[in-house]
DNA sequence: TGTATTGTGTACTACATGATACACGCTCGT
DNA sequence: ACGAGCGTGTATCATGTAGTACACAATACA
C-alpha cells in the first residue's frame, strides 16, 4: 500500500542517474527537511508527508503535485476550498456521479469545458 | 464564525419546548459526550465535534447530517472516499466548476440524474 | 423548602500528525 | 587508503484534535 514512497524513490533515483545532485540527502534539504526522514517516507516507514512537502517533493522531481497527492490519498486543499464554499450544491454532485464510469463524468469535463456555460 | 454551534444550540433548545428531554445534558448522553463537551460546542468555545459525533448529534436532532457537516466547514468522509478513487478525473471537474454559478451546477447534476448516462 | 436537574468553568488527558536531531556504518571517487 | 558524501536507525518533540472528569452555582419543581 506504500505506492507514494516507492514512487518517490523510483523517480528520484532515474533523476539521479544523469544528474548527481538528486541524491536523497541533497533532495532533502532542497525541499527543507531532515534526510532521515526522506528516508522514511520512501521506504513507507512512515506516512506520506503533509500536503505542502508534498507539492515541494513534486516540484523538485518535476511531477504533477496532484500525481504526488493522488499517490498519497490526500484530497488537495483547494479541492476542498472548492466543497466547502458550497457544500450540499457539489455533495449532490459528486454523489450523483460516484458510480458512473469514467468516459461518462469525462464526457461531462469536455462538455462545460468547451460549452457556453 | 460559529454559525455551528448556534445552529445547535438553537434546534436543540427549539426542540426542548414541547420535550423536555431535550436539555443539554440529557442530549450529551445520549449521543455520548460529557455535557461540559456539548455546552462548550454549543457556545463555540471549542471547534466543531468529530464527523462521527457530528452525526450522532444530527440524528439526534433531527436535521440532515449534511447541513450540519456543512456548518462545520467539514467535507463528509464519503465524498473524500468518491474522490481519493478517481482523484484525477474528479479534480479536473471540480476545479472546472469551481467558479461556475449555481444554476449551471445544478443544470449539471439534473442533466447527469436524468439523462440516459 | 429542599432536592433534582441544569449549564458551565477549570484542569487534565490520549492519540495522531509531521516532523527534528544526531550518531552510525557503508561506499565511492580521487 | 581515506575523507566526503551517502542512506538509515533510534530517540525525541511540538502541535493539533477530540475529547474526559469533576466540582460548582443557578434554576426548576414537587
Amino acid at each position: 500500500m506504500d505506492s507514494f514512497g516507492a514512487f518517490v524513490r523510483d523517480r528520484r533515483e532515474a533523476l539521479r542517474q544523469t544528474d548527481r545532485r538528486y541524491s536523497l540527502r541533497q533532495v532533502a534539504e532542497r525541499i527543507g527537511v531532515e534526510p532521515s526522514y526522506l528516508s522514511k517516507v520512501e521506504r513507507g516507514e512512515v506516512a506520506p508527508p503533509s500536503e505542502e512537502t508534498i507539492v515541494r517533493l513534486a516540484r523538485e522531481l518535476d511531477v504533477l503535485p496532484d500525481v504526488l497527492l493522488a499517490l498519497a490519498g490526500k484530497v488537495s486543499s483547494d479541492l476542498l476550498d472548492t466543497i466547502r464554499k458550497r457544500p450540499l450544491l457539489f455533495g449532490q454532485l459528486l454523489r450523483e456521479l460516484r458510480d458512473l464510469p469514467d468516459h461518462a463524468v469525462l464526457r461531462l469535463v469536455r462538455e462545460v469545458r468547451d460549452g457556453d456555460w
